[in-house]
DNA sequence: TGCATTCATTGATGATTGTCAATACAATGA
DNA sequence: TCATTGTATTGACAATCATCAATGAATGCA
């Protein structure tokens, strides 16, 4: 849509198609990945049908309770599920969850 | 894969598949997805074709400077481009972007 | 019961971020 | 040239975050 003057850009419509509470559950998601350190993380675990928090350490090379720190926000976030038998934790990626925040961005687009 | 014994909960091994380099270009873009008011931005400009600066505040509802403070964000991660055109900022969004980093996260895991 | 191990929590610290007021810059029109 | 308008930048501040050392809680083994 060009501007069909100089004086204005555009009608003032109001194009806002994601209400605040969407928003924010899309935003948690993302926030979660938004980090390196926690992207390695769930591709470690992605990698692996289940692995336990002791061996997340060495291949991202960060201590005990940042691993800690990192895997509870993924957990938050709906990415990854934790499971504790007997001392172990076992992280597992929850599959469908980064396809629905992409299915949510493709909603964006209205064509296409 | 349940561990074996009680003593060890699996092989020591390296399952780690995002290099460092990646994982930085890769939390760039979903730091750029992480804050609800630049969803909402980038809501409303894949609702248009393309819009200009000043139509974004209004329905977002933050100051100039903070919208331009977004919007420079997302195009430095390369979620939209901005095209100036006589005294006002054009933007569109990058169609494939978002789309290919999300396919990256599901490119993780190896079966499906 | 006592000890070692695995993970979570707390406290602290330096860095980053979101926001706006004020200001500067750029483009247009008179 | 001067005034106006849309956008970018700067400075400041409060909030959040990533990180680690220290500590606590829970489990399993002897």
């Amino acid at each position: 849509m060009t501007p069909a003057n100089n004086f204005f850009c555009c009608a003032d419509s109001d194009p806002h198609s994601l209400e605040e509470d969407q928003a924010a559950v899309l935003s948690k998601v993302f926030s979660a990945l938004a980090d390196p350190v926690r992207l390695q993380i769930y591709a470690c675990i992605a990698a692996t049908d289940e692995i336990c928090s002791c061996n997340l350490e060495g291949p991202v090379g960060k201590s005990q309770p940042t691993i800690s720190h990192h895997t509870a926000k993924l957990a938050s976030a709906g990415l990854i599920v934790g499971e504790k038998r007997g001392r172990w934790m076992w992280w597992r990626v929850v599959p469908g969850m980064a396809e629905a925040a992409l299915n949510t961005i493709r909603g964006f687009t209205p064509s296409r």
